[in-house]
DNA sequence: CAGGTC
DNA sequence: CCTGG
């Protein structure tokens, strides 16, 4: 189908936000795969590159294809989220007045399930730079191509789990993953083959969610409850 | 040894 | 246990 209307969306969008400090959020060790260019912070979310920059009560994007719809940007910055509202129900004593200074403008994401899940399995024992390249070779090696600006290095969305699940574990291993790699195939594994349902975990009670993933390999109570609550909101985590 | 797990 | 900082 061609574009006779034109009108096919956003190159660029803005999102009003207070206190949310882009930088900290994205480099907290909640998602790995965002990389500093200049003043803008680049990386694929939901299969498509984005480019953002913080504005000063605002976080600019921009896509290499026009959106019409920026939700799937916007779900996965919460910036609907209200910080000053939630900060207000904190009691106020001196250990949190410390703890929320100390993490002021961190906000929470909502990242897609099974990129959640998997970078959490690849995530133990590991340092962020190490997990951050782990899942650069592994989206390089098996992720989808998207959508780029012109010029601009070819990007890879995260790897389907069936995708994952019909690698061999040598395969895996190459990508720098050493033992942790029968623990992705594992789990990619029953994702695949809808043992374990991401999405329906999410309707799950917290205690549940929480026991059905702890049934894979490799998945202990850090790695269920970062899952838990990187991927799902589920605040009781943790 | 490392921001886990078995 | 793998493997890189």
């Amino acid at each position: 189908m061609t574009c006779a209307e034109g009108k096919t969306g956003e190159l660029r969008w803005s999102f009003r936000v207070r206190d949310y400090d882009l930088e900290r959020t994205l480099t907290s060790g909640q998602a790995f795969r965002w990389e500093r260019h200049g003043d803008g912070w680049e990386g694929v979310v939901a299969g498509r590159w984005v480019r953002l920059i913080q504005g000063p009560e605002s976080i600019e994007a921009q896509a290499a294809e026009p959106a019409r719809d920026w939700r799937w940007l916007g779900d996965y910055l919460q910036v609907q989220s209200d910080l000053g509202a939630i900060l207000a129900t904190f009691p106020n004593h001196p250990p949190m007045r410390a703890a929320v200074r100390a993490c002021h403008g961190l906000r929470l994401l909502r990242q897609d399930p099974w990129e959640c899940l998997a970078s959490f399995i690849l995530s133990s024992t590991k340092q962020i730079m190490q997990i951050q390249r782990i899942v650069r070779l592994l989206s390089e090696r098996f992720g989808a191509p998207v959508a780029v600006p012109t010029g601009h290095h070819p990007e890879f969305a995260f790897p389907e789990a069936a995708r994952l699940a019909a690698c061999e574990e040598p395969a895996l291993r190459s990508c720098g993953m050493g033992f942790r790699a029968p623990h992705l195939r594992q789990a990619a594994l029953a994702v695949t083959r809808g043992e374990l349902d991401l999405v329906a975990l999410g309707r799950e009670p917290v205690a549940v969610a929480r026991e059905r993933l702890l049934r894979l390999p490799g998945v202990g109570r850090k790695i269920a409850d970062c899952a838990l609550l990187f991927a799902y909101g589920f605040q009781e985590a943790f």
